[in-house]
DNA sequence: CACAAACTCTATAAAATTTATAGGGATTAT
DNA sequence: ATAATCCCTATAAATTTTATAGAGTTTGTG
């Protein structure tokens, strides 16, 4: 399950998607509108903008907009951002790999197989899903 | 990401899966095997017993067996029961739906509209990949 | 029959992670 | 100058996961 803080950056960028016309929105409107607490989404749009997806603007008048095309970004890259590995198993994450310590050697590990190829093909459905489905749906 | 329980879980099932031969196998040798707290093991293979996975025995000589066949324990099962839910949010989940507080209408919830696909998606990979196919790969 | 080996069951503790809050700082329009 | 707004970091609270504990119950064996 994806953590609530994914849940609610998906909230945030299908907001922002929605009013891509305003110049800014308020962190304040978006919070509203979900029942979201102010300043748990205040850092979740942080990381947001951090990693490129959105723009901000400082002081009174300012507020937070969408700098991507939304079908440029797709659930993979939401999801890690928050939520880390889409891979189930750390040994088979391409972007937090670590060993697992029970495993005495991955390459003779079915386990590790599997999950490399449910790894590859839920990367599949994931970066195939952009917020622009998302806003489509709405 | 798996749990430590589901992928404890899964080791298990694999090490059962290659010792059918013999007919019951401790939870110690597995525990060992795998540098797993005998414990914790002890927990999880209790659950995969009632859930039918699995038999035991008791008393001097007994241990666990393997009751069904590796092609017909498909991970989507051995995820759910220790995991939960496959889906990605609670609004979509097949097995263990809930509401979410923040949305007003899943009805009308892009998120919740491509979460429903990513779900029949990735159920179809999980439903396809079984034991059979991690013991396989060993 | 006594005993030890093994699973059964439930409760609780410890650790880790997620969720939420707090508050002072920096910037900007008016 | 002031109020509105995002920026940043720290910490607290809640929840979930992981691990441990210990007293049953069953069964094979000498």
């Amino acid at each position: 399950m994806l953590s609530k803080k994914t849940k609610y950056a998906l909230h945030a960028l299908t907001y922002l998607g929605k009013h891509r016309e305003n110049k800014t929105v308020l962190i304040q409107d978006i919070a509203e509108e979900h029942g979201i607490s102010h300043k748990f989404l205040e850092n979740i749009l942080l990381e947001l903008r951090k990693a490129g997806y959105l723009g901000s603007k400082k002081g009174k008048g300012g507020g937070y907009y969408l700098i991507k095309e939304p079908k440029e970004i797709p659930l993979s890259r939401i999801i890690r951002l928050l939520d880390g590995p889409i891979a189930l198993l750390p040994c088979v994450s391409l972007n937090y790999y670590e060993p697992c310590d029970e495993c005495k050697s991955e390459v003779q590990c079915g386990i590790n197989k599997v999950m490399a190829q449910v790894r590859d093909e839920t990367l599949k459905i994931l970066e195939n899903k952009s917020l622009q489905d998302i806003l489509d749906g709405e």
